[in-house]
DNA sequence: AGTGAGCGA
């Protein structure tokens, strides 16, 4: 049947293209563009947004953050394709949806994530040598350190080993 | 949070 190369080949090209239309793999990926939803009502579902959304462009993703309690925080973030993306801004900003007018815009940057973090440079010029060693000061031969006994009272204190002169008394 | 500008695990 000569089922085996078109298999082979659609087991290959099948997952990319998952949502591909056509002979379009080596295309780059798909180019997309975050939107933020702003002013969603508290009743609003997800799966209710991403209908509505959906009926203005394709969403590529979409989310709506939570509290810890499970209860949506009003606003979420949509991922279209950018060619839609300034489409659904138009379309959708301030329609409203459950009785309040929505917000939609372009989203802010995100905060990197996990996945390039250039932290740590390895710099291998930059990190001071750790096997070697180095004396930090100078020691005699014996290895003791040397050890000058310091003046003290360098004012006031006797100030010589001479001995007062002593006169002897033998005049007259 | 029986709340209402905001920018997400």
């Amino acid at each position: 049947m000569s089922g085996l190369l078109s298999f082979t080949k659609l087991a290959f090209a099948a997952p990319r293209l998952s949502f591909a239309a056509g002979n379009t793999i080596a295309a780059r990926a798909y180019a997309t563009k975050k939107l933020f939803v702003g002013n969603i009502a508290w009743g609003t579902t997800d799966d209710e947004a991403k209908e509505f959304f959906s009926q203005y462009g394709t969403l590529k993703d979409a989310h709506f953050p939570k509290d810890p309690q499970g209860r949506t925080k009003g606003y979420g973030f949509l991922e279209l394709e950018e060619d839609e993306a300034n489409k659904v801004i138009q379309e959708t900003n301030g329609r409203e949806l459950n009785g309040r007018e929505l917000r939609v815009d372009a989203a802010n940057a995100r905060e990197p994530r996990g996945e390039f973090r250039p932290r740590r440079q390895f710099n291998n010029e930059s990190r001071p040598p750790r096997g070697e060693f180095r004396p930090r000061r100078d020691f005699s031969e014996d290895g003791e350190r040397n050890f000058r006994p310091r003046r003290e009272n360098r004012e006031g204190g006797e100030r010589s080993f001479r001995r007062p002169r002593q006169d002897s008394g033998d005049r007259e």
